[in-house]
DNA sequence: TGAATAACCGACCGATAGGTTGGTAAAACT
DNA sequence: AGTTTTACCAACCTATCGGTCGGTTATTCA
């Protein structure tokens, strides 16, 4: 048994810490919804009292910023890495849809509770500030892919950027990380996004 | 100029009708949320008092239950239609794609409500149930589409249906009624969803 | 052993929520 | 004119919310 601690040992008492707060607080957000969810829930899902929460986190606020802060960092780091990819803009337009998935499979419970917000607190407003980015920078890409000639030209880049991701973030209302690998799904979504539903041809292809 | 009148002409003395109140009351809780949006704000919202809010409706849980049945009963009307249809079971899928986002269009805001709720209360657990309901309807006709060739059956039937109303319901979050007519989206998203983002034709498309 | 540190709790507070009560104002019907 | 019907309102009630305060318990470091 190795008794390597990744944490240095913490000094006095010990008890949770805010990785811990912010999953319980991110899982009820997402199951009951962020208003219907009171700090006492919170509270309650830990073990430990509302004051108690309140030693760990500043409010109920600062668990949602924090918990759409690392589903939008996820998703430009995902962004970042395939604008660098070299390639045709299709292709990385591919590759993104096939990343986004992958963030979305690995921060599920943070990308569900950015995809409600609705703007109500400065914070709400912040974040829905930063999708609004992120969807630009898909449109963007859209655009270059269509001048490129590499997807369809006879839709609206928006529309198309929006329809697509509409896809993709579809998956938090189902997906669930206990069954199957998230490369298999992002494969998925990418083949039926970019090839459609309809079978191919004459020909019955199936791939892998 | 002609006098007729529509509703028979109400006794009593003259003000808002359930209709009206409805209408404002998921106007609000489409743009807050339902659990951040007071029965005050909807009585303000009307130029009326809580109390008389209280005349027309028998609490905020009424108000979501009528939204909720008028989104859902658009949905399986649409589903009935498409189900008499004869044809292949690819068509009818195409057909049920497009009537949806007719209906989503159409009653747009009445769908997004019910694309937002969470289980929380009996009301919200019945309009899920519904959903589930709509979303099997969906996932045969998508079998059955698979069997007779018609669509890939390389993917899960339930995820292909869940991924294609993923699109379709995405719409809820930035279709506008004011811009386009709808039959022109509900074109793009079934050509989108069946032949694919990519351009067919003499495309230079190398397999990944 | 004792200071420092951090997690913890019970009791409380002001604001706001959904909902109720009892009564008034304006229209239609007779 | 008077009855009925309907829309309307001010004031109030209780529960719960997010958040605070003062004090306690468990652990590490010197």
């Amino acid at each position: 048994m190795d008794t390597v601690r990744s944490t240095p040992r913490r000094r006095g008492r010990p008890g949770h810490d805010l990785d811990a707060v912010l999953a319980a607080a991110v899982r009820l957000f997402n199951a009951r919804g962020y208003d219907a969810t009171s700090m006492f829930d919170v509270a309650e899902a830990l073990g430990i009292t509302k004051s108690t929460l309140y030693h760990h986190v500043s409010g109920k606020e600062q668990l949602l910023a924090m918990a759409v802060d690392r589903a939008v960092d996820g998703l430009f780091e995902a962004a970042a890495q395939v604008q660098d990819l070299q390639g045709t803009a299709t292709v990385r337009l591919q590759e993104l849809v096939r990343s986004s998935v992958l963030v979305l499979a690995e921060r599920l419970e943070f990308v569900t509770l950015l995809l409600r917000v609705r703007g109500n607190t400065q914070v709400e407003q912040h974040a829905l500030a930063r999708r609004r980015e992120f969807d630009a920078l898909v449109t963007e890409l859209v655009k270059q892919a269509q001048a490129e000639g590499g997807i369809r030209a006879d839709v609206d880049p928006a529309t198309a950027a929006r329809l697509l991701f509409g896809m993709v973030n579809s998956l938090v209302e189902w997906y669930r990380p206990e069954r199957g690998r998230p490369e298999a799904l992002a494969d998925t979504v990418v083949r039926l996004a970019f090839d459609g539903l309809r079978t191919i041809g004459p020909s019955d292809d199936q791939g892998d």
